[in-house]
RNA sequence: GCCGCGGUGGCGGAACGGUUUACGCAGAGGACUUAAAAUCCUUGGCUCGAAAGGGCUUGUGGGUUCGAAUCCCACCCGCGGCACCA
């Protein structure tokens, strides 16, 4: 009697896998690529939660599917290092967090490593290694040479807690997406990424991919699409007018004011028109209260003032009053509104507040309000630009250069990348606009790449979230230090064929992954699904979130759960097994580990059947029952869907008829099912059984239609739709066969009380319904 | 406010026009054991009943259908996205 020993198996196979390359994909010959590719993570300081390691298993588990189906799986592990976490981290503690990654990195890899994942660990990266960042860098100076990164003072997010400026995608709700802190206004000086300019092909392009729609609909929502019209009204008295965007020229008639953004009175004052004293406080008060509160956050009483100007209505021609309100924005559109009261609710409470005019005028068509009010169609976005810089220390430095002498900002030389991140004593961050490399000379002193004159190294980093845009490709070809990656090697692998990663990067990595690769394509820098417009992962699917005690898993709640111990109690197998149970891959669910035992009972019983009952599963037993047949579909099905909690329940169904039914399937079918969730014991009893190969290169089983086939059923009987009796038939019994059976039970004469049934439903294999 | 997703036993979840609660956990009863753990067997929605058997049950209320968790309408609750974007 040999005793089932998880710890030991895993020991003892985990080095044989590295050492005959098992899980290494022939990046430049494969025949059959499958990119299978999972968000890599954020590491911190605690290591990988149990949620990670459920969405590692699952990924896992499908990339393993994969592989025995005969695909060169491609499934390739990293980190992504830079950011504000490792560098929190690392300030608590003391430590340059380019020290402290080399920690987190081993202990993430050690964790990884022990879930039993199949990776490609020979393309594991790290963002924050110089080999990696250079590329960030080179991808910045692409941009910036192509016009698509600028430099511009506006107003911007600034997390207080973070100490650094924010991208709009970064503010939830008005807070920090990474801390939850009340994001504030800063007017300064930053580096954008010209996003906006894809807003429409981002948002066609969703058109065209297979995504959850949620995280579709997110998107389509963050780029906000507006078609409307640019209407031009003249200002009474002045040779002057203002340019209005609406999305309903229908209303033109109904508009019975205007009114205009603080911003946009602010620069007709500095411009010298006439504006009236009590409208010169509102706008200064108005701006003044825009830097310290985000005025999106609630909704607020309307406040405003006569701007002492009056416009003509374009269409009706009449005089009307000029009105300044912060509940015009500004940055959207033009800054200018027509108001109609009559058909918007914000018009209207802004005219009964102040006592305005409100018109009925009838709705004409869209087109004819255009005409009749000289305007033009007009497409607005909500999609703002994408700010990258950052004022912290622990990133990708932007490789731009100053230079008073050519007055400008020029681009480092490419072959001068990596700008190393510079090891320093003080990264703490400064609280001010700028970051803390500011204070190193030795750092940003420099000479220009143009003329060679002194010149000022740009010292803010690059948002992480850069980082994360080029991963998938350089993952392709890691240690290649002439480009980014291979093109043949990404025509033969890209685009990736499954993605999986967090709904929370909906309109982030999400968002921008998809932007830099259109980028990279019209830059000629990439050239893969073309068709696609360069859609770089046309298959996405979101995972559930896994909590604890019904919340979000955090350091600061407490309610962390590691996975160390599950995986020295139960094992890996048992482990992975029973985090793809609890669950469809793409749900969450609360942890709890009440049922960890169950997959531990099943496994043993799996060991005990194979191999202390000495099984023979050589090819020639053939799979004869029909159960096994079903189960084959079942299974290849649910898992070519993510939804393993419902093929391991097939497994187990499985299993107790093989035990229970002598050697009627004792072959290898079941082990090969089982071998995605549980690599390590079945891949230990395909040796003990005598097998040379590895039991994870498959081949996946096959199952035949034609043996799926029952002799019987469970034939039910129902009176008027309830079920009264069931009673095993011949699969093939037709109506007359299943009424007399039917007609002949106790029950059924008992229930039928002597009266005929007035009509007769019959299911084939299903049932029968006597209608009364 | 607009858009989307979801509400099924004590719990995780199955089923997605055809026996509601597969599979697993927890529970109850039993076997083995001096005892416990482990293992195995039986049981397992709620309710009335000694039992046979009946009634009720997929958030609530209607509807369609021989038959509804599933389709349709209205409402309630929860979660997510957008939100003074004209």
């Amino acid at each position: 009697m040999k005793k089932y020993n998880p710890q030991a198996l895993e020991k003892k196979w985990r080095p044989i896998w590295l050492e005959n390359r098992v899980y290494e994909p022939d990046l430049d010959h494969a025949t059959k690529p499958f990119y299978n590719l999972m968000m890599f993570p954020y590491p911190s300081a605690e290591g990988l939660h149990i949620g990670s390691v459920r969405t590692f298993t699952g990924v896992d588990i499908f990339g393993r599917f994969k592989r025995m189906n005969g695909y060169d799986v491609f499934q390739p592990i990293g980190l992504d290092g830079f950011g504000i976490n490792a560098e929190n981290y690392a300030l608590k503690i003391n430590k340059n967090p380019k020290e402290h990654s080399k920690v987190t990195e081993e202990n993430y890899y050690r964790q990884l490593g022990v879930i039993g994942n199949s990776f490609a660990w020979e393309e594991r990266l790290e963002t924050y290694s110089p080999e990696y960042y250079r590329w960030t860098q080179w991808l910045f100076i692409k941009l910036y040479n192509d016009g698509l990164a600028y430099r511009k003072k506006a107003e911007v997010n600034w997390c207080p807690k973070c100490l650094t400026v924010l991208a709009n995608e970064q503010v939830i709700g008005g807070e920090c997406e990474r801390c939850g802190t009340a994001v504030t206004k800063k007017d300064i000086e930053q580096w954008f990424f010209k996003i906006t300019d894809y807003a429409d092909r981002l948002l066609v392009g969703l058109e065209n991919i297979d995504w959850t729609e949620k995280i579709k609909i997110a998107q389509r929502n963050w780029i906000g699409k507006s078609d409307g019209a640019q209407i031009k009204f003249k200002i009474q008295n002045s040779k002057f007018e203002i340019d209005i965007f609406t999305t309903r020229p229908d209303t033109i008639f109904g508009a019975t004011f205007c009114v205009i953004s603080p911003e946009l009175a602010q620069k007709w004052l500095t411009a010298g028109w006439t504006i009236s004293d009590d409208a010169r406080v509102y706008i200064k008060e108005a701006l003044a209260r825009r830097v310290t509160r985000d005025r999106h956050v609630e909704e607020k009483e309307k406040t405003g003032v006569f701007s002492g100007l009056n416009a003509i209505n374009p269409a009706t021609k009449k005089e009307i009053p000029i009105w300044i309100s912060d509940y015009v924005l500004d940055g959207y559109g033009t800054g200018a509104i027509m108001a109609v009261p009559a058909h918007d609710k914000r018009d209207f409470e802004f005219a009964d507040k102040f006592n305005l005019p409100i018109s009925d005028a009838p709705l004409v068509d869209f087109d004819e309000g255009i005409q009749k009010a000289s305007g033009v169609r007009k497409t607005n976005y909500r999609l703002r630009d994408w700010l990258v810089s950052r004022q912290r220390y622990w990133g990708a430095p932007i490789p731009m250069i100053w230079c008073d002498a050519c007055a400008g900002w020029i681009p480092e030389k490419e072959e001068n990348l990596p700008i190393l991140l510079p090891d320093v004593h003080e990264f703490r961050p400064t609280g001010t606009d700028k970051s803390p490399l500011a204070n190193f000379p030795e750092f940003y002193k420099t000479s220009c790449p143009k003329c060679g004159a002194d010149a000022r190294r740009e010292t803010d980093v690059c948002d992480t979230f850069l980082d994360s845009t080029l991963y998938y490709l350089r993952y392709l070809d890691p240690k290649n230090n002439k480009e980014l990656f291979s093109q043949e090697r990404a025509r033969r692998w890209l685009p990736v064929a499954s993605y999986i990663g967090g709904p929370e990067h909906a309109v982030l990595h999400l968002l921008y992954v998809r932007f830099i690769s259109k980028a990279l394509h019209d830059l000629k820098l990439a050239d893969f699904a073309r068709d696609n417009d360069g859609e770089p992962m046309p298959h996405f699917r979101a995972h559930g979130l896994v909590t604890k005690d019904g919340a979000k898993m955090s350091k600061s709640r407490g309610n962390v759960v590691n996975p160390d111990e599950y995986f020295s109690v139960y094992g890996a197998d048992a482990l992975r097994m029973y985090l793809a149970f609890m669950s469809p891959l793409e749900d969450g669910g609360d942890f709890r580990d009440t049922g960890i035992k169950g997959i531990t009972r099943f496994l043993t019983r799996v060991w005990d059947y194979y191999v202390n009952e000495a099984r023979d599963i050589s090819a020639s037993n053939k799979v004869t029952n029909s159960l096994a047949h079903k189960t084959i579909k079942k299974v290849t099905e649910d898992m070519e869907g993510l939804q393993n909690n419902t093929a391991i329940s097939s497994l187990m169904v499985l299993l107790t008829q093989m035990e229970n039914d002598n050697d009627a399937f004792a072959d290898a079918s079941f082990l090969l099912m089982l071998a995605p969730f549980a690599p390590f014991i079945t891949e230990e009893i395909f040796a003990i059984r005598g097998s040379r190969e590895t039991i994870h290169k498959g081949p996946w089983p096959k199952y035949d239609v034609d043996k799926m086939a029952d002799d019987v059923f469970e034939l039910v009987i129902q009176i008027n739709g309830k079920v009264r009796d069931t009673v095993s038939v011949a699969i093939n019994i037709d109506e007359d066969g299943a009424r007399t059976i039917a007609l002949s039970r106790d029950k059924i004469k008992v229930a039928l009380d002597g009266k005929d049934p007035k009509k007769i439903i019959f299911i084939p294999k299903r049932l029968i319904n006597l209608v009364q």
